[in-house]
RNA sequence: GCCGUUGUAGCUCAGUGGUAGAGCACUUCCUUGGUAAGGAAGAGGUCGUGAGUUCAAUUCUCAUCAACGGCUCCA
């Protein structure tokens, strides 16, 4: 016998070799019934494998994450069964669990899938899934597995055995699909109930663009119909909140082919929050003590020469234009102009730290197939600054910019991020990665001491730093579920000494200042675009480009909403008349698409009281008030730049 | 940049080898109506662009541009 120690610290006894699904059992039959896998002593196991030893355990259903990513797994097997019954021939790759869903890359040998092929394939899947097909582990040894695959002639699962060791290698099999698999898996393919292909896209074997492409299979499969349907109606929901659409609904900013791709043209509305963000930015940046500067568009070679950016970037920056036998390129960065000025003057350690501010325009020739909406274009305003300051006062800088963002991040109710701290990977050192490994490591720890003293969350990712430098983003995700940097914090120890930069110190010697680059707005163009998405369209008051419809009831009360027009207009408050011959019920449906946050329904009644009867979007009618206390109030709203 | 899909009116979308249609928006007129669509009439498109096949192309083929879904990239 062996003892079963359950989640609830209860111990139970049973047979030696008796499976998570056993206990299940012994529990309820319903339970038994859900269980997709167990974890084992902290291991995730199928829920059909033996348990030789005594063990804690902990039966995984539809309710735990792991138990969702192995349901998915195993669909991406019954999907690899699916493909192959119907294009035999086919190599595969891997097929993980991911976010959502799951995917299969696979080598379709030059033939390609098409839409009408997803859906006989989701066919096919749902056929075999009712087979109820045990998924069976076996464990081979690395020959075998190895002399297996060589008579399959499938070199990408022997690739994959490659990077294995003896004693770790697992099959597993449902109906007639046998796949090298860590596992775990499903009990059988009866539990897939309901069955989406979502997409086909090519994938570059092993994450490389030198490799050849994969075909990839996106799904997502669920236990019940109810859950698929209730998840296709959520993705039709988030679209609503594309800021593309959004954007283009609401005037925002527009595309043009004439101007070029990734190139936005802002609207008025979409200019109005624009200046509203940079009046934030500035108010804040003044309070912290920066100090704002303007720099050109463009500058010579030379400077990203210097900056070491044109051997890293020089692809993704616009074509140098040539004048006079001298290069100018597009700036696609501030910081080399900044430190230009920096150098203007002498610096003492008494100016330190200096921290230099500018809304600048930047141009990154971003490859076509990455532009996105407002989220990645090629002409970008970045809320950038740079602070210039010693070793003894990084720290606090760091943790000031740190709390800057935190700020924001409170005015916006933004609360779904995730701080990343990215490092460098030791292996590209001195080809994506400045080479002073030292100094890397030294800054790095300086970064993440920081992060922790400060008690923010965050995780660590290696490979994703600034060539010069550790640097802390702010991911975030947009409506459709795509991951983009929203701000950084980037520490550059590099520029410094390129650009010769220095200060003098205390005892009269010169100092290679550090550098902070920052931006906790990121740029104007993915800000905008995330507030979009992150409202929904309903901007708050203070950014909203209109911000107050005034709605007669008919053309008799023209002249009292004109009074209120005058009214707000004097407040500095963006409001508008809507004085078509419409009825009031069409005005406000009108108005509430636009989304303007406040209405001012005014008739018979209001002008007889000099009233104005106060409507919010998305909330109906308020009640009447007099128009002076309905502007004081709406004052203090703004002024404070309340949410809600 | 790569793989795949798409491209018809301002927007959302029908449709056809014989030079195009709906709803909303727009314009004009009627209506002056109390909290999410009042009525009528009208205007609006060389069917992304270029070439080819054909008596004839918006429709078929190819190229190109752009957008979309991914991959790669992201100072």
């Amino acid at each position: 016998m062996i003892k079963i120690t359950l989640p609830d610290g209860a111990v139970r006894e049973y047979p030696k070799g008796s499976t998570a699904l056993d206990v299940a059992k012994s529990i309820s039959e319903g339970l038994a019934r859900k269980v997709l896998a167990a974890n084992v002593n902290g291991e995730v196991w199928d829920a059909t494998r033996p348990i030789d030893n005594d063990a804690t355990l902990k039966l995984l259903t539809w309710q735990d994450d792991t138990g969702k990513s192995t349901f998915w797994h195993s669909s991406a097997h019954l999907l690899a069964e699916a493909v192959e019954a119907t294009f035999p021939g086919v190599k595969f790759w891997v097929g993980p669990a991911i976010d959502k869903g799951f995917y299969y890359d696979m080598d379709l040998d030059g033939r390609s899938i098409s839409e009408e092929d997803l859906e006989k394939l989701e066919k096919k899947m749902n056929e075999l899934a009712k087979k109820n097909s045990q998924y069976l582990r076996k464990e081979m040894s690395k020959d075998s597995a190895i002399q297996y695959f060589t008579e399959k002639g499938d070199e990408y699962k022997l690739d994959l055995l490659g990077g294995l060791k003896d004693g770790d290698i697992t099959f597993y099999t449902q109906g007639d699909f046998t796949d090298l698999c860590r596992g775990p898996h499903i009990p059988h393919t009866g539990f897939i109930k309901a069955i989406k292909l979502t997409n086909i896209a090519g994938a570059y074997w092993k994450n490389d663009a030198n490799n050849k492409q994969l075909t990839r299979i996106y799904g997502v499969t669920f236990p019940s119909k109810q859950e698929l349907d209730e998840y296709l109606q959520m993705l039709e929901e988030a679209k609503k909140r594309d800021h593309r659409k959004l954007g283009k609904e609401l005037g925002i900013y527009t595309m043009d082919d004439d101007v070029g791709p990734g190139l936005p043209l802002w609207m008025p509305n979409g200019t109005i929050i624009i200046e509203e963000l940079e009046q934030l930015a500035k108010e804040t940046e003044n309070d912290a003590g920066y100090k704002r500067v303007v720099t050109p568009h463009i500058a010579k070679e030379s400077m990203y020469l210097t900056s070491g950016h044109l051997p890293y970037y020089a692809d993704s920056m616009f074509p140098a234009m040539e004048l006079d036998g001298t290069k100018y390129y597009l700036k696609a960065m501030n910081c080399p102009h900044h430190h230009k000025i920096f150098d203007a003057e002498p610096r003492s350690y008494k100016d330190m730290p200096l921290r230099l501010a500018e809304y600048g325009t930047c141009y990154r020739y971003e490859q076509s197939g990455e532009l996105f909406g407002l989220m990645r274009v090629r002409c970008l305003h970045m809320n950038d600054a740079h602070i210039y300051c010693s070793k003894e006062q990084f720290a606090d800088e760091f943790r000031a910019v740190n709390s800057m963002y935190l700020k924001y991040f409170k005015i916006f109710g933004i609360d779904k991020y995730v701080m990343r701290l990215s490092l460098h990977d030791p292996e590209k050192l001195g080809q994506k990665y400045i080479n002073e490994p030292e100094l890397w490591i030294e800054t790095e720890e300086m970064v993440r001491q920081v992060l922790i003293e400060s008690n923010i969350p965050f995780v660590e990712v290696a490979g994703e730093g600034a060539f010069y430098g550790p640097k802390i983003d702010v991911q975030i995700w947009s409506a459709i579920g795509r991951e983009f940097t929203l701000a950084t914090n980037q520490v550059d120890f590099a520029q410094g000494r390129r650009f010769n930069l220095s200060y003098t110190n205390k005892d009269n010697a010169p100092e290679v200042p550090l550098i902070i680059h920052r931006a906790p707005l990121g740029t104007h163009e993915r800000f905008i675009g995330f507030l979009l998405e992150h409202y929904a369209g309903k901007l708050p008051t203070w950014l909203a480009p209109m911000q107050v419809k005034i709605l007669p009831i008919s053309d008799k009360y023209m002249d009292y909403a004109k009074s209120i027009l005058n009214s707000l207009k004097k407040a500095d408050i963006r409001a508008e008349i809507d004085d078509r011959s419409e009825k009031i019920g069409k005005k406000i449906r009108d108005t509430e698409l636009m989304k303007v946050p406040y209405m001012l329904v005014v008739g018979e009644k209001e002008m007889t009281e000099q009233q104005v009867s106060v409507r919010r979007q998305g909330k109906g009618d308020l009640g009447a008030k007099s128009v002076e206390s309905f502007v004081n109030e709406l004052i203090g709203e703004i002024k404070e730049r309340r949410g809600e």
